[in-house]
DNA sequence: GGTATTACTTTGTGCTACAAAGTGTTTAGT
DNA sequence: ACTAAACACTTTGTAGCACAAAGTAATACC
């Protein structure tokens, strides 16, 4: 039987979902990047980032060309904890197909 | 791109995602039988399948045989939910392993 | 100098998951 | 007959978000 509880709950929202998702797909992401693909407000957007964050999950690079421009990117911990969540995926969907 | 807005907010919640996928794999479900699989309190899961009762994803059918006895099940607009909310994690699933 | 952009922070609201405890009915045990 | 247990709830309360809106500070462009 499937363990829901390694559902894990930072990424279980689909807020974070959706983050974690285009961080995975691609290697680095600007804030107005995921800003205007999510079409987050910046109070949400930033906050789902920094929780994140503070898990682990993400990483945070400032700089300041022109504009000053933040980018986020998946750490090693996020990878595995995303791929984690997504075995639970798998498991729900093998499931659900039968 | 992911439409993540078509992550439906009431399957997409632990709780509920675990009923859901109990739901589709097996046709009938009693109370106590999804309560020891699920280990979760009588309100809890109570209030999660009035919700999906409420949406019309569940059907409840009341017997009493000896001791009263609730069954559960998807209906039909349930099940088509169901899969489309899978139909969303199959996208995820596709882009976390590229 | 004034406006726009970027990346925030602050504040507030409203929803909801979840637990704990109580209710009413029925059946089993002695 | 009386007690206890099982079943399917309901009620109540709390704590934790998600999310939006508005404000802040620094820099760049015209």
């Amino acid at each position: 039987m499937i363990d829901f509880s390694k559902l894990d709950k930072l990424i279980h929202e689909k807020g974070r979902l959706s983050i974690m998702t285009l961080l995975a797909a691609r290697a680095e992401w600007r804030f107005q990047d995921l800003k205007s693909e999510l079409e987050m407000s910046d109070g949400n957007l930033i906050t789902h980032l920094r929780t994140l964050y503070k898990a682990g999950y993400v990483s945070i690079a400032k700089e300041m060309e022109k504009r000053p421009q933040t980018k986020y990117a998946l750490t090693e911990a996020g990878r595995k904890a995303f791929s984690d969540y997504l075995a639970v995926l798998e498991q729900i969907l093998d499931m659900g197909k039968s």
